[in-house]
RNA sequence: UCCUGAGUAGCUCAACGGUAGAGCAUUCGGCUGUUAACCGAAGGGUUGUAGGUUCGAAUCCUACCUCAGGAGCCA
């Protein structure tokens, strides 16, 4: 019986005959001789097939196989230099699965092609080089995200896809029927019923899909994304400031350790990864607005950062920065004030470098329950629906805090791409639902 | 939602007021070590849609559709 393998584990089978099942990636051929490529999602393997070896029918079957056609390959491994992946298939005998029709065949050629294109081939896109090498860097970034908080007491406890009503009341939500004459709307962020798992674990991180109805058309935004939320009770915003930066110190770090040939596919210069390392560049908004009008940014104390001024700020250094304590009118209605600077929030946000800007926001949260009832009635947020959250604060309220990282956002960032669409199988946005 | 740009062969693009073209892909032929192989040949088009200007429109004008980039908002 032949050993079936896969083409990664080609090094362990030299000079073994093996069977490898897979897809023709490519093939060329020259008269008497072709040169199979098979694909099987592990990596690639050339084929070597010659006329004089094999009987008529299986070398001219060969000749004409059509791009990803599926087939059994059985044959004689060898190293070579000469073939991508260093090792080689000295044809024996082929089953062809299935041959893609010449008269329909497949889109997707070894040439270039626009994004609108592919976009629309997404659900074969998939098979590229590329894409497997970004979808890796993600698997890993987001076992190194479980591993982070499982090694260091936090608890997963998931929060809910269907919620009520808005956590933040700012931005749109998308509304679904539930039964019969009530909405529901997908949730935009765990955080608050995080707040209510922080109270029971202590330490506490949810990790799944939000969505977002932003009508947002830039290469940083989708409409579903995934956001990974630690919450912890006990914590102040330094506590919350040292663990976002630790976490992203070990990511980057995974990645570096495990994904190097990924990254090489993807042409990242990891150099520049290198440096992500404590400590992290750390500058209050204040010294943010300063530094941004010393640059020629129009903003003024009171405004959010534009995407520009993200730019400016993260180009001047190589490494990440933290900003904290923005102006709390431009916050969220939960975030704690700075008890010394009642004008400012104590939030924070992780800004990526080489100009990839926002991966984390966060901060500490408000635990007073009289000063969260006031800016409930700020905010014109109904009162009845945030009963149970308001509960937090009157049994057993302590100071407390998190952050989410929009996974997609760091992926983009460690992988150096220029576009968050290839972070994720099937990009959700603004003007694209499919396929 | 607003601003800017682009839609020509299956794909990537050229032709910019006068008979619509190339490379890749596909088919056929050649080649025993190819590396997005190469060489030769063939098939392949209502130029995004609708209207207008003109003797004549892929080309100029108007509207709409689709896509891309940016803005606002955010992770």
């Amino acid at each position: 019986m032949t050993n079936r393998i896969t083409i990664a584990q080609a090094a362990q089978f030299v000079d073994q005959t093996v069977e490898v099942p897979g897809w023709l990636y490519n093939l060329r051929k020259s008269g008497k001789i072709v040169f199979p490529i098979l694909r099987d999602g592990t990596g690639l393997m050339q084929c070597v097939a010659m006329k004089n070896n094999l009987p008529e029918e299986v070398f001219e079957s060969l000749k004409h196989l059509t791009q990803e056609s599926s087939l059994i390959v059985t044959g004689k491994l060898r190293a070579e230099s000469r073939a991508p992946g260093g090792y080689e298939m000295d044809v024996e005998a082929v089953e062809i699965l299935q041959k893609v029709s010449e008269a329909d065949p497949y889109p997707i050629t070894p040439k270039e092609h626009g994004t609108e294109f592919l976009m629309d081939h997404r659900h074969l896109w998939l098979r590229s080089q590329r894409q497997h090498a970004i979808i890796r860097v993600r698997h890993e970034i987001i076992k190194a995200t479980r591993d982070y908080f499982d090694n260091n007491g936090f608890t997963l406890v998931d929060t809910p896809i269907f919620t009520p009503a808005a956590c933040e009341g700012t931005t749109t939500l998308f509304e679904v029927n539930y039964f019969d004459d009530e909405k529901a709307y997908l949730t935009q962020s765990g955080q608050l019923y995080n707040e209510a798992n922080a109270m029971a674990f202590g330490k506490v991180y949810c990790f799944g899909p939000t969505f977002r109805a932003e009508k947002s058309k830039t290469r940083r935004h989708l409409t579903e994304f995934w956001m990974v939320e630690p919450e912890m009770a006990f914590a102040d915003l330094e506590e919350i400031k040292r663990v976002a930066e630790q976490f992203v110190v070990y990511i980057v770090g995974r990645v570096l350790d495990r994904r190097r040939e990924e990254l090489k596919v993807l042409e990242r210069d990891t150099s520049k990864l290198e440096l992500v390392q404590s400590p992290f560049v750390r500058m209050s908004y204040d010294d943010a607005v300063k530094n941004l009008q010393a640059n020629g940014s129009e903003i003024q104390w009171g405004g959010d950062f534009g995407g520009g001024d993200e730019t400016i700020l993260t180009r001047q250094f190589d490494r990440p920065m933290l900003v904290d304590r923005f102006p709390s009118e431009i916050k969220a209605f939960y975030m704690a004030p700075d008890p010394d600077r009642p004008e400012v929030a104590l939030g924070v946000d992780v800004l990526a470098p080489e100009g990839y800007g926002e991966i984390i926001g966060g901060g500490q949260r408000i635990h007073d329950p009289e000063l969260l009832l006031r800016r409930i009635e700020e905010h014109k947020l109904p009162k009845e629906a945030f009963d149970w959250y308001i509960d937090l604060r009157k049994y057993g309220t302590v100071p407390h805090g998190g952050f989410g990282m929009g996974i997609e956002r760091a992926v983009a960032w460690i992988c150096g791409l220029e576009h968050i669409r290839e972070t994720i199988a099937f990009p959700r946005m603004l003007y694209r639902l499919r396929p």
